[in-house]
DNA sequence: GCCTTTAGCGCAATCGTTTTCGTAAAAAAA
DNA sequence: TTTTTTTACGAAAACGATTGCGCTAAAGGC
């Protein structure tokens, strides 16, 4: 099956023009007649003629289209935030194209070689767990592909960025439960090789010391696979339930492993806040309907995308190489519920 | 900025070789010389030359690409019917476009004219809840562009499609409804003119008439953007709630309508299922720590995917017409939880 | 030793578009 | 009328890759 559309060497044939002529006309050229640019303008919109953008990719050398790589769009942050970068990039008249990591360095290399490779005029990423070099990102950089990251970022590329203010977002919620009443507070985060994950440890810690608390690195669980491997989340929380003086509140540091967390409690019947309280990094919509109703760090995933894709295309944009970096830190939102509201005693 | 890249040419001029002389050997051609072959491929590999893939599709006519129009991907259904798609389509070298109707026909005809133009070698799609007239889809499948439905599918266009079993599914969570002593089931459902729709209704209305009961039209809601307004959903949710016999049961038909469904009821203190029960169409993987654990549908979305993206690639890459289509019908499993679980009298 | 075959390579067209340059005819200036 | 300037258009190269065809030389057949 093939696929034919009207070009403009048809209309050129149809109207004994030559193919120039008709480029020009199209594009509205002051060396064209106002009646042969009629006469194409007309012809073009009757046979509905629309450039065929692959051609005009290889003429230009650009794609009108940006990748995106993010590590799972089956998560209410990252779909959220490609609904911003794609609002902004049909504005501007940017294709995206959206592919996972599946938190995988290797899915993470491939696909940004092959994105690069697909011309895609720039790159929007969100580094994968498993990431811990990012050589193939700086290769890339350093052949003119502008990159932009958001969310999990690295210092390693001299670009913009877009992060949510995770130190002060974990720096709350902790605080939050400690106001609650709660002391032994546990940690279970993703991979200490994300700049997230590092961010919102560090305000985990400080809302403790402030409290005259001293962090019980016991306390602490990291999860490599960041939740996408739900026996992994189980044995960090088996480990911190059959402690001696187990926590008495958790504070989880991303979406997967917020959801799955809760699950697994309530698999485990133990109840929340009662037994324990939970708060957690998360974007699902349906915090609230949880059970219990989960209290929640929201980062503004919507904005972060649109300001990423802003940035992106002005690097794209930009006619002189730029050279002074825009980090962007929005602030997260602290949503309380039912799972962290200390019962009266 | 720009990204350079290393050409054919590029490597025809430092080996001393005509372009095409270079691309046969890249080619593996048997007029090509081993010594020959083995220099540029040497040469190829070193400098990670890699062939330009909008070049390849000017020239080809195939963009080694597919288009995907979903309503949304912030939605669990969605997210996994795309990563079936991404992972059929991986393995198969071809590239996926993503994009958004957002449940609007507008969005849905600017989006499939758009793929089109981007020369994509064909289009997966799901329906808007807005879409009553698919003349848009019709015009370009004539034009010989292969296109594939999945989920919300229509038969005004000749060719694959794979969705859930729809009217088992329905009439399975009805039937649970009617098994456990509700009586009086409301539902509520997306517009009309999708075909989910029509087919979860038949379902629920023919587990109730084989049940012995009457479908009441007062218990049928329609909600036109399948709630993506959340106040449309409200609006079904209160004339159900102010009828003089309100409904025991509630059977929401699709993901979104679910959850919303179950927020509004908790947002007006309605006890489920203890006054009112709840089975909903849901693909969330949270669906199990909903408050309470929400009776879902659950649609095989993964292999949904997988299917029709398998099935578009072969019409893609067919040689003649493809005449006879497949029209699959994947089960739905029943997950019973809390919210329909007659409490004991 | 002459003719045919074939291995090995280059030329040039092609995909659809953009853009520079050239050029004819018409209009303006001389 | 002659020269110069405009106006309006066409020819052709380019983007990077593919491919049918033609060409040259060496190898083989007689």
């Amino acid at each position: 099956m093939k696929f034919e559309a009207i070009t403009i060497k048809d209309i050129a044939k149809a109207l004994n023009l030559s193919v120039s002529t008709v480029s020009k006309a199209l594009h509205g050229s002051h060396e064209i007649s106002k009646e042969t640019k009629a006469q194409v303008l007309a012809y073009a919109s009757k046979y509905k003629y629309k450039p065929n953008p692959i051609a005009q990719s290889l003429k230009k050398g650009r794609s009108k289209s940006i990748g995106v790589i993010v590590c799972n769009i089956d998560n209410n942050f990252f779909s959220q935030a490609i609904n911003g970068i794609e609002s902004v990039a049909r504005q501007k008249d940017y294709n995206v194209i959206i592919t996972q990591s599946q938190e995988s360095y290797d899915r993470e290399v491939a696909n940004s070689e092959h994105l690069s490779s697909r011309s895609v005029d720039g790159l929007i990423i969100s580094l994968s767990a498993e990431t811990r070099n990012v050589d193939h990102l700086v290769r890339l950089h350093e052949k003119g592909l502008p990159i932009a990251l958001f969310d999990r970022v690295t210092d390693a590329i001299a670009t913009h960025q877009v992060i949510a203010d995770n130190y002060k977002g974990a720096y709350e919620a902790t605080r939050h439960l400690l106001q609650q009443g709660f002391r032994r507070i546990a940690h279970i985060t993703s991979s200490l090789s994300l700049s997230i994950t590092v961010e919102r440890m560090q305000g985990y810690r400080q809302a403790l010391e402030d409290a005259g608390l001293q962090p019980d690195e016991r306390y602490i669980k990291l999860c490599a696979h960041g939740g996408m491997i739900q026996e992994e989340t189980r044995l960090a929380l088996m480990q911190l339930l059959e402690l001696e003086d187990r926590p008495d509140a958790i504070f989880t540091a991303s979406d997967r492993l917020s959801t799955t967390t809760l699950s697994l409690l309530r698999q485990m019947y133990i109840e929340i806040p009662g037994q324990i309280a939970l708060v957690g990094f998360t974007n699902s919509i349906s915090a609230d309907i949880f059970n219990p109703a989960l209290t929640a760090v929201v980062q503004p995933a919507l904005e972060m995308g649109q300001q990423i894709t802003e940035l992106l295309i002005q690097l794209i944009e930009s006619k002189r190489p730029v050279t002074s970096f825009q980090k962007l830190v929005l602030a997260t939102e602290l949503k309380i519920r039912d799972s962290s509201t200390r019962p009266p005693a």
